[in-house]
DNA sequence: AATAGTTCTTTAGTAAGGCTTAATGGTCCC
DNA sequence: GGGACCATTAAGCCTTACTAAAGAACTATT
């Protein structure tokens, strides 16, 4: 296959006229640039330049190629700037998952600033849960995952992942509207050491670690009564007045059931821990980082309302 | 600007799946393909190919790269294809200067073979006289000359031209009709060393010379009377019985002046020698051989003809 | 007509790039 | 957990490609 360095150098010695004048545009030698044209007449068998007085004058197989040149070096550049307009975020595709609750209250808001700002990026969400995520975006099936994780800042595992800490959620105390604690601003886990409690069985282990946990921690083991497979179902149950419940704030999101309050936990908070979490191979991409960056953002300023 | 062979291979990678398969179809080892591809990412700034589980799985910018490549190598592909025509005679051009009694005789023969076998030749023909033509030649404004010089076949001059024999043109005694010697079929130049002589203006020193030598050889001088510009002019002042004349018989072509006869001479025949020449640089492309096969075979039909 | 000045080519030398071999780090499968 | 496979990295060697300098061909000038 004809070498394109070497249609470089020809077309640059037809458009110019001359070898010198080749070399000087090119930043060569006029020696640098014959060499290249006997080069690339040794490998086509065509010759290219003839002598012509003290300069050459291209043969027509020399027009020909230069020609197609033209087209070949136009082909690249447009190659470079579509790249170009990848590397700067400006096109390309971008997959997210997030847990359902965060799904459902943190993302859409970061999503829709960063579609502004990148609005050719197009972007993808689904719903799994943190494990599954993983592994979807080892395999490269998503890009970035946003999860709930045991740990908080500054303890982040390497697992040959790249995360960033969003948000650490706490979890807020549900509450039948008519329960003799429903007036408090904050609520004593202990008081709730009688009532009947109820389990969450989507969220991760752990996420009902952090609350037997934090009921260890006001010296009580929690009675399960009811098991519900999301939050919102956990707010009816509650609502129906079935039990207590300790829910994440994220998944209260803004609006909250009726039949039911939320309230601050009393002391130390349980909270589960928000990350974002991206392949080290994409970490750089300006369309993940700016990504990330929303995120944070979102996270902040649900932090701030929900304070 | 990306390196086309980077493409190439980062193109093999994307199309075979890993990179030992795209080592094995560019004959190279999985190390060669792999620092091509990692230099194609030093050199963008994008990564291309990610790690997933054993093998590799490419990135955005690589799937768009890729599909940009598709069209470079598709492009450098044409201009192969091109150029092979071109190499193959089928297309391009060939510019003629022929003298001018060879332009309205031997040529055109060989300019319609010509054409039916390279169709997509573009031919040009212009006439000019020997001296102007050569110099054309050289400065590439012409690629082929046919010519009429003084040195017959084995003795062209090295000029930095290439030349091919193409004819002895041998010089005719035109007569008028009713001359006392036009019954004759040959004609002994010393029996018109009392005719006055024409004279052709345009045709070169050397043609002229022959007829003069041929004169001196059978014993006399001619005196000139008149000068005509061309060979036909040449043949009504004969016809008019102004003079007698030594035409070459190309200049005669197949049909003659009403007026007048044409007879061989005895003897010593006087001749002008036609070639072919062109530039050394483009005496191998086919088209040029093909012409001048074509040439040499239209003067082999000539000289048979008139013989 | 001879010489100086251009322009391209050639040759030799050097620096850089690219390929191979060999070793390393992971991942999958048995 | 061991073995096979895949990709990457490092080191060495060879090819390639550039520069520099000399040479050849032509033009222009004196």
């Amino acid at each position: 296959m004809i070498d394109v360095r070497r249609l470089k150098v020809l077309k640059a010695v037809v458009d110019t006229g001359s070898v010198a004048a080749a070399a000087t545009a090119l930043n060569f030698t006029p020696s640098a640039v014959s060499q290249h044209v006997k080069a690339l007449e040794r490998e086509t068998g065509c010759l290219m330049l003839e002598r012509a007085g003290r300069g050459v004058r291209p043969t027509d197989a020399a027009l020909l190629l230069c020609e197609h040149a033209s087209r070949v070096l136009a082909t690249v550049q447009e190659a470079e700037e579509a790249l170009a307009a990848l590397r700067s975020g400006q096109i390309g595709q971008l997959r997210l998952a997030a847990f359902p609750t965060a799904g459902s209250s943190l993302v859409p808001g970061a999503l829709a600033a960063f579609q502004l700002v990148h609005p050719k990026v197009h972007l993808g969400l689904t719903v799994h849960e943190p494990e599954e995520a993983v592994i979807k975006l080892r395999s490269g099936a998503i890009d970035l995952a946003i999860t709930v994780e045991p740990y908080g800042p500054g303890s982040a595992p390497d697992d040959g992942l790249l995360r960033w800490h969003l948000l650490a959620d706490p979890f807020r105390v549900v509450l039948p509207r008519k329960h003799p604690m429903a007036g408090r601003r904050s609520v004593d886990l202990a008081t709730l050491a009688g009532d009947r409690w109820i389990r969450v069985s989507s969220s991760p282990d752990y996420c009902q670690q952090a609350v037997d946990d934090a009921c260890v921690r006001a010296g009580f083991q929690p009675t399960y009564g009811l098991e519900a497979d999301e939050y919102p179902t956990v707010e009816g149950f509650v609502a129906a007045g079935l039990g207590v419940a300790l829910v994440p704030q994220l998944a209260l999101g803004i609006s909250v059931h009726i039949g039911v309050v939320a309230r601050h936990v009393k002391g130390d908070q349980p909270v589960r821990q928000v990350w974002a979490a991206t392949r080290p191979a994409i970490a750089g991409q300006p369309a993940v980082r700016a990504m990330v960056e929303f995120l944070r953002q979102a996270a902040a300023d649900f932090a701030a309302e929900s304070g």
